[in-house]
Order: C-alpha cells, then structure tokens, then sequence
RNA sequence: GGAUGGGUUCCCGAGUGGCUAAAGGGAGCAGACUGUAAAUCUGCCGGCUCCGCCUUCGUUGGUUCGAAUCCAACCCCAUCCA
C-alpha cells in the first residue's frame, strides 16, 4: 500500500492536483514536500497537529519534508477564512515564535541527516526587489482569476487590503523557491490553503515547465463542522506551559462520540484495525476508545511520561481510584489558612473573577473533598487538609489540588 | 478629496434623552439527566468591599438635573463618485 493510501485511508486527504501523477510520485521516488506554518502565535495548536502527522506518515515512508516557517509571509497575514485583518506582528515576535515553533517540531520530526529540512522564507522574501518580482512572478498572475478564488470571496465583501492580497504570491513564491533549491516537488497544507497551493503549482508549471503538485488535507472539525481545538482557555496548545499536558489529555478524553474514530485515524499512528475496532464501540463502551486516543495524543505530542500521569490524575479524579499526585495543584501559603475560599480561588486563578467565584458557589457549582460548599464566606480550615493536601472540584470536572507549602 | 451609511458589552445584533449594565440570538459557565459524550430542560452570563457602589456603548470635548441616545471635532470601516 502506498503512503498515499495510507493518507486516503486514514482521512487526511481533502484534494489533489493530480492524483494519478501523486501517487506514481511516491512510488518512484523520495519525494522533497513542503508544508507551511505561520508564526502568529508563539506555540503550535491543533490546528498545526494534522500537517505534523502529514509529514510524519511521509517521512516514514522515505520522503523528505520540508517545514517551512512563514518568517516574510507572517509579516503579511493571510487572509484565507479571515474575516477581518490580521493584526501585524513585530519582526521581534515572529522571530521569537519561529524559535518556539522550530522547538515543538523538533519534538515531532526527525530532523537529523537532512531527513527533513527546516527553513524560513524571511531568508529570501524580505530580500525581494518589489520591481524585478512584478516582472518574474506578477506577470504570471492573472488579477480576475485570483478575484475568484475562494479564498478571497469572504473578503471581497469585507474589504481587503493589498497587502493580504499579495499573500498568494508569496506562498507561490515560497513553492517556487523550494523547487529551485531542494527540488521540493509538492506543496501540502489544509484546506483553506487550496487557492494559495495551486497559485504556485501553476507559477512553476509556467517559469520552469516542471511538473509540480498540490495536496491539502482535511481541516480538523468537529462532527459539526466546528473547528476543533477550542477550549474555555482559547486555542489547544502543544506547549506545555500554555496547555497542561493533563488538560491536553482532558480535551481529548472529552471528545465528542462521534469524533472518535476519525480523530484515532488522523492523530494517532494507531494501525487502522485497531482504529476501526476501537471506533466501533457503542454507549458507554465507547469511553475506553476515548482513554485510548486521549493518551496517546499526549503521548505523541508530549511524552510517555507525561501521558501517564495525565492518565493516573483522570484516572484517580473520575475512577475514585489511585493517588492524586498528578492531578493540577495549586500551592497555598500557611498564613492563607483562615482566609475565605473565594479570595484564594481568584486569586489563584481558578475564577476568573470573584464575581464569577460567587456565581459558582451560589448555583452549587463548587465542591471541597467532594461536598458542595454552599456559603460564599466558607474559609479554609486546617480540618479540610488531608495529607496536606485538598481537593476543589469547579464545575463538573475541573479538579485542583490545593496543598499548603511549607 | 466628495457623497451616503455605519462603529453598542466575547461574537452577531436591538436600542435614538431618564423605566438601560443596555432586548434578542450565538458562544461560554453552572444545575438536573448521563457515559468525564451528545441532545434536552433550568439558571447565570461587566467589575467590586454585592440589598449598595464603580466602569462600559469608536476617541475627545460640549449641551443637560440626567446621554449609548443631542451637538462639535477627530479616528476607523463599508458603498458609490474622483
């Protein structure tokens, strides 16, 4: 079975240029592809997740990806499913958020011996001459065709600048430029980059009569159709100290039924009998397929290490079993005991507001070693410390350990 | 540069002098039900020293006992014209 079947099967694949030509492609030869990340934020999401496990499944397979950081084309935005503008970056962020990225892939892909590549387009966008590249590349762009394209329908109704407008060009160039230095042959990314992927297909279809391709995958959505990632904390990120590996595990292990299998098949490298035979579960049988994709999510983007204990913490919270070592705590000074629950709690983060702490305490939303607490003046006594340690329960499921710090 | 319309709380969107912390919807949170799921129902949904007070309706000034609502200037956005 080729990797591309293996894509296919597995459900990562949206569109292709050419399929037939892909497929002989892979088969012939170690293929040299492509996908870009732009550095908006300092910490890769999930929404990056999907074009890692892309280039994983390929690298596998003997091909050569090629992680290529929008160092330039960050500077621009793009405005493909934007509604509005991005806000601009400083060259100081994105270089910082470069680094952070180049960490978290390294983490993933293995970039020893050139068996992938890493590079950022700032390298030879920011060197660009505006006139000299009208002349190579604009005049291989037809204005009425990219007006058409869909990624740029949305904002013909909102308004869109110049600057976000050129965005294609460059990620054309970007393709063009990799051919030219590393003969990368193949330009993947999601969906929404359709429009982009092909501008650059054809730029070098034109400048070089070379045949060159384009491959997007699936966004990762929910069931339906919501952009998957999204927690009450913003976006799911890969960075530990922006998202906790146990709240990493949590999200997964909350997923919906229905997202089950599909995530086992994209975010796992899971074989695919065993995907369908977890996938398959019915009612509350299906909660051990969802233990089964949550931890080993964590353990691919995390470690082992960490996808165990994220495993022990849920495991103890929600089986009533095991030790409480790993679940999230929160340190508390001695001189803290004696104060009231709710000024601690926002302070520590746990309410976003004190305002928002009594609203959650008056509706029965707040629990101490599993009883409600129903007076908002309740303090913390040394009577509730057991082992040191007590357990705050916020809503349904979201658990702190308070221990006192001596 | 000119004309017109517009900028409201996380998002969409009502509101044209006091009854407005501001309708409605979405998102979110909590409770019930459950399987740490979904759906459903109920409540909440600016902040605080919380039966009271403070801050918010593009910005800055002004009119008024009182302004998101009226006036002025400025900034931004959309559409048409140049």
């Amino acid at each position: 079975m080729s990797v591309i079947d293996v894509l296919k099967e597995r459900g990562f694949i949206a569109q292709m240029t050419h399929e037939e030509e892909i497929e002989k492609l892979f088969q012939n030869e170690k293929v040299t592809f492509y996908i870009g990340f732009d550095p908006t934020a300092d910490s890769l999401h999930v929404g990056h997740f999907l074009g890692m496990m892309v280039m994983a499944h390929l690298q596998r397979a003997g091909h050569r990806p090629i992680c290529l950081i929008g160092g330039g084309t960050g500077t621009v935005g793009d405005p493909s499913g934007k509604t509005d503008m991005r806000k601009m970056l400083t060259d100081e962020q994105i270089e910082h958020n470069c680094n952070c990225f180049k960490k978290q892939m390294q983490k993933f892909i293995d970039f020893t011996d050139d068996k992938a590549l890493m590079m950022n387009n700032a390298e030879w966008l920011l060197k660009l001459n505006y006139v000299e590249l009208l002349r190579n590349v604009g005049a291989h762009f037809s204005v009425n065709r990219m007006l058409a394209a869909e990624c740029y329908k949305q904002r013909m109704e909102k308004g869109l600048t110049f600057l976000e407008f050129n965005y294609m060009i460059m990620q054309a160039y970007d393709f063009w430029e990799l051919n030219n230095r590393c003969n990368c042959k193949l330009q993947m990314g999601g969906d929404d980059q359709w429009s982009n992927i092909i501008a650059g297909v054809e730029l070098i279809r034109r400048k070089e009569s070379k045949p060159a391709y384009g491959l997007t995958f699936k966004l990762l959505t929910t069931s339906e159709g919501k952009k998957m990632g999204k927690t009450e904390k913003g976006a799911l990120w890969l960075d530990p100290e922006k998202t906790s590996p146990y709240d990493f595990y949590q999200y997964w292990r909350n997923i919906d039924d229905a997202d089950v299998e599909k995530c086992l098949a994209l975010l796992t490298f899971l074989p695919m009998d065993e995907v369908r035979r977890l996938g398959q579960f019915k009612d509350k049988e299906i909660n051990e397929a969802k233990k089964v994709l949550a931890y080993e999510v964590t353990k691919l983007i995390h470690n082992e290490d960490e996808a165990l204990k994220a495993k022990q913490a849920a495991e103890a919270l929600f089986g009533g079993a095991g030790n409480l070592d790993n679940v999230p705590t929160i340190k508390v000074a001695r001189e803290d005991i004696g104060a009231k629950i709710l000024d601690i709690l926002s302070r520590e983060k746990v309410f976003a507001s004190k305002s928002e702490g009594r609203r959650l305490i008056t509706q029965g939303g707040l629990s101490i070693n599993d009883e409600k607490v129903t007076d908002i003046e309740m303090v913390i006594a040394n009577e509730l410390f057991n082992d040191n340690s007590l357990l705050v329960k916020k809503g349904k499921k979201n658990y702190y350990r308070i221990i006192v710090e001596s």
